[in-house]
DNA sequence: GCACTTGCCTAATAGCTTTAGGCAAATTAG
DNA sequence: CTAATTTGCCTAAAGCTATTAGGCAAGTGC
């Protein structure tokens, strides 16, 4: 019989891709293992569990995600670059909201130390530093910033906006206004 | 043989308070059998099926959620009002991270209308009323305080401040202090 | 006291997870 | 270039969850 080429890499990009489109709470080891047409037990030999299938998945999903918003940040400061993080953000939630609930994954300490969560809030205080903030002040607005983008882009995703006006995009841009007002107001300098 | 007592609402109860102890994700028809020493068929003539008891328990949650946020506002407004609402919020997810988990399930656009979800909208205009917002600045900023909030409080429900200083409470105060701020600038008044 | 309804039970099907052990294909060694 | 070894996918099996169908006994109404 010919072998079907699985590799840890793989089935974590087509666990990602599986995501997108039924949801990651629908991704399951079976289901990779139909796309891949190959009997379920085949995949234990490539991932110790579904747990680590779905830790793989958010892994990838958090080096993506910092790659984008690394890339859109580049050259940017004060407003600017506060626009293109959360855009970045939410562009990417809405392009792949599997990967991007993956990406919420609680994940162990230790995993999550060695993974691009580090960068994320690397990326999130050099944001800030358009702002003089003192050094506890800073900590407060990289735990707001965080649950402003986190909360909308779930509560969008989750279709909260959906049938009402005005249009989500025009809340976005007022509530980023709003951020950097309120950052500007705070800064000592 | 005796009879157990099943109806709806016990099992609603107990699959709150199962919830609250081992999460969400983890009530399960099977679980809750074994909390009532049943046969798992059993609770099929009170229940239609898994969905149908994952909905009450959200349900539940957002009726409780609501009475709290009502008495919390009660007799309060501007910034008072603001920091109940919020902290009423806060608490309950602290207190009851299961039910709270459970009154972010998506449910479905009638059961929604149907739902305490609706006095939650009211009651974050309420608030607002303290400020003076043109129509649509005020959907905005009822987006962007169920943001924070729910934002907030997942981040740290999910660990995410706990080994880090400054302490919680005080990126908490902060951000209410902030938002309170936010919204009197943004006054037309 | 009897008929009826209701409540919980047994039995059975089906899907997902995970482990153990087997055979054949790919790779390495002589 | 064949023989030994490793590797990859398979079959089999057990355990858990969800759900439906049909049965019997406990409670209810007359």
């Amino acid at each position: 019989m010919v072998r079907a080429g699985l590799t840890p890499e793989r089935l974590t990009r087509a666990g990602a891709e599986l995501a997108d489109e039924v949801g990651f709470e629908q991704v399951t080891v079976s289901a990779l293992a139909r796309r891949f047409d190959v009997k379920v037990a085949s995949l234990y030999s490539h991932l110790k569990n579904s747990e680590d299938l779905r830790t793989r998945i958010a892994l990838l999903a958090l080096e993506e995600l910092a790659d984008r918003v690394a890339a859109a940040l580049a050259g940017r400061a004060g407003k600017d670059a506060l626009a293109a993080f959360a855009d970045a953000y939410r562009d990417y939630a809405r392009e792949h909201p599997g990967r991007y609930a993956a990406a919420r994954l609680r994940l162990d300490p230790e995993t999550a130390a060695a993974s691009a969560g580090v960068r994320h809030a690397q990326m999130t205080r050099a944001i800030l530093r358009g702002y003089d903030l003192t050094e506890p002040e800073q900590t407060h607005a990289v735990r707001m910033l965080g649950s402003v983008f986190h909360g909308y882009v779930s509560l969008e995703l989750a279709g909260g906006f959906e049938h009402s006006a005005p249009d989500s995009q025009e809340s976005w841009a007022w509530i980023l206004d709003s951020l950097d007002a309120l950052l500007r107001n705070r800064s000592t300098a």
